[in-house]
DNA sequence: GGAACTTCCTAAAGACTTTAGGCAAATCGA
DNA sequence: TCGATTTGCCTAAAGTCTTTAGGAAGTTCC
């Protein structure tokens, strides 16, 4: 009997590819399985249960965004930040969406706190370093901004601006003035 | 026998309910036959499968959506329009998670063309007549609210501002107020 | 009352999850 | 290097959900 060399790490990692392949909720034990040639008792002993699977995903996923976008971030600052920021979100939905799905897959509040979304937020509160606010409204722009990136990549992956005037690229690039011009010149609370 | 009255009208609105209570993801056909007291197979005469349970409840969740946009957006407009749509989104995910969660649900295409989603998108473009944009600007700050709207709504329900100040309640009034400020100076293009 | 239709049923097959218990391969101590 | 222990993958089995096929009881309408 050849074993075939099954860890958590490598379960989670075929995991993440079979999810941008067939989607992060077609994402199974028995398909991961099949992929192994493996019977699917098998990767109980390195998971504990299918859950666990996906957590495992959506935690691989939140690191892989984290990484890419602490790279983006070197060196730049203001607009040219944000924009950088804003497209490793957009890339890596279009490149990899069941992974961005994954990421987007709900924790548990101890397990969120330990996730690399703790270093996302952070990035995204650096970004604002560019920009004149101060707290509260530092926070209300982190969010904003986590709200618009999440929402406009997650509109766009669901089909919401294909087929139709202008192409989302325009729309994108529009939006990110916008938002760089709003940051600039955030209204004074009334 | 006495019959149970099932009706395809019936069984997707207990499953909007069922939504509410478990989750989208949680509603299943035998979940929904065990709440009619009804086997399993009794509910193919009426639904085509269990995807397609999942899809009327999406139809139903955008309906309830674009109705309550329309009744808030009468005799409105401006920032008074703008915060009363936002408000309806708001609500009505805190109220019915659930169905939330199935408006969200990927239709293709020709079911979207055909769904309450159009509504709600002529209701966002009304919203800006209060501002002064024309095209493509305005198309691009529909997908702009569109994006905010939804990312949001769907980070404050997985509970991403929860448990740190300041609290989403405020983060969501100065939003509102920022993006009224935005739509207001909306910059011209570079 | 009987024909035609509808509603709900039983039965069954296929897929996924999870646990229990077992044999064989790898590792380690003497 | 050999025996013991640990580890990796297996078979078996029970429970859940989905979906189809075909049948019997209720309803409708002439």
């Amino acid at each position: 009997m050849v074993r075939a060399g099954l860890t958590t790490e490598r379960l989670v990692r075929a995991g993440a590819e079979l999810a941008d392949e067939v989607g992060f909720d077609q994402v199974t034990a028995s398909a991961l399985a099949r992929r192994f040639d493996v019977k699917v008792a098998s990767l109980y002993s390195h998971l504990r249960n299918s859950q666990d699977l996906k957590t495992r995903i959506a935690l691989l996923a939140l690191e892989e965004l984290a990484d890419r976008a602490a790279e983006a971030l070197a060196g730049r600052s203001g607009k040219d930040a944000l924009g950088a920021f804003a497209n490793v979100y957009r890339d890596y939905a279009r490149a990899h969406p069941g992974r961005y799905a994954a990421a987007r897959h709900p924790l548990d509040p101890e397990t969120a706190a330990g996730s690399a979304g703790v270093r996302i937020a952070q990035l995204t509160r650096a970004i604002l370093r560019g920009y004149d606010l101060s707290e509260p409204d530092q926070t209300h722009a982190v969010r904003l901004l986590g709200s618009v990136f999440h929402g406009y990549v997650s509109l766009e992956t669901a089909g919401g601006f294909s087929h139709s005037a202008p192409d989302s690229q325009e729309s994108w690039t529009r939006i990110l003035d916008a938002l760089d011009s709003l940051l600039r010149n955030w209204p004074a609370h009334p």
